[in-house]
DNA sequence: AAGTCTCTGGACATTACTGTCTAGACAGCT
DNA sequence: AGCTGTCTAGACAGTAATGTCCAGAGACTT
């Protein structure tokens, strides 16, 4: 999501540029929801004036449909990319989905919150995101069958799978790192129906510790 | 949630009774979210004028603690009653805490996540939220320990099946009611571990068939 | 019939946000 | 040095929301 910002240096006589108007809002629609995406708000934040906007900006509108792209872009990209890793086992795959659900730069959730959130309110918004969430089932179905799941086994353990992560972070719980690391062995045997070999979840665990 | 609503007549020169605020403000907080609860427009929709809130609340933020009030006391209330609900097998019982999760005026998922997303802005209701979370898990974990679950095995399975479950309608799908159920087998399954019998399932479908 | 209590409406003050318009500041080019 | 194009600030207009005040309507009581 923020690879496409912050490329441009301000020069001339700007204070700020299209990307630090874009980076803010993002910042504000995580962390407080679209109805606070504020152009005043913004505009504040950046010690600029709020007219500004409007010249990289035709509305507020403007500015959201934009917001959007991004989100599309980035975490449906990243989800899709993780479940097509190379996996020995089905065990090790469910593990690499895990790598972007738990790495701060991977999949950002409160992200996919605030857009979940700003569907209720925008049919829109609604139809992109069901496009997204049909698009994520569907590879992580795929990642089932590659290891050898039937399709109708693939269909339900990717939407358990899925539904569990998306309800996980729904609920903004304050664990641990190595209390959500205690639990990984278990996760994975309900997910796959099958036991995990010491050495994914040691892989895993070395990884989640690295990034967090 | 509605029970302690609608009791009493308007009597007098009342137009709008206190309970009719408050019913339709919780339809706002569902269909639209808290910052959508707003004293003009619930007004307008009574027919009311906006000043005479003030003869039966405080303030907005007043009528906003009292729709708090009603959703833990609705929710959370009802899914912990039906994870005690008495049941032969693991199987059977979780079919029973789908009962509430598919029953209408069961557990009310668009208000739980309307209360989701308030505290994502809003400390005091975050804390009240944890609450609620710890105590639904904790009932869950319960019935499967009651079933000759482990305690670290009870505790994982009720995390899938609560996160799961929250996840299933984070995503606000639009599915049939029988495309659900045919995937109820399988869910219940990986789930528990264990294949349901056909007449649990049977129950279940016709239960929800009959209150869709 | 008068008095009282409950509830309501309209006016007012205040705040917050969006979008427009215009003058002008600043850097880079010629 | 002057010109141009890019960006910015401030003023203005319009809208929507919260909360306060007060006069008064309507039903119930005495």
């Amino acid at each position: 999501m923020r690879d496409d910002l912050e490329l441009s240096e301000p020069q001339g006589n700007t204070k700020a540029t299209r990307e630090d108007w874009l980076a803010v809002a993002m910042d504000l629609l995580v962390s407080d929801g679209v109805s606070e995406v504020k152009v005043l708000t913004i505009g504040a934040r950046l010690g600029v004036s709020r007219s500004s906007f409007y010249w990289y900006f035709k509305s507020r509108k403007d500015l959201l449909g934009q917001l959007l792209d991004a989100w599309e872009r980035g975490n449906t990209g990243i989800l899709i990319a993780h479940s097509e890793m190379d996996a020995a086992t089905i065990t090790q795959a469910v593990c690499n989905f895990f790598r972007c659900v738990v790495d701060p730069d991977g999949f950002n959730h409160a992200l996919d919150f605030a857009v979940r959130d700003w569907a209720r309110r925008d049919g829109a918004v609604r139809r992109v995101l069901d496009r997204s969430d049909a698009a994520r089932h569907a590879a992580l179905a795929r990642m089932f069958e590659r290891h050898g799941f039937e399709v109708a086994e693939a269909d339900i353990r990717a939407r358990v799978l899925y539904y569990q992560q998306i309800g996980y972070y729904a609920l903004e719980l304050s664990e641990s790192l190595e209390e959500r690391l205690a639990r990984v062995e278990g996760y994975v045997e309900v997910f796959t129906g099958q036991a995990p070999s010491a050495s994914e979840i040691a892989e895993f665990s070395q990884f989640a510790r690295s990034v967090a």
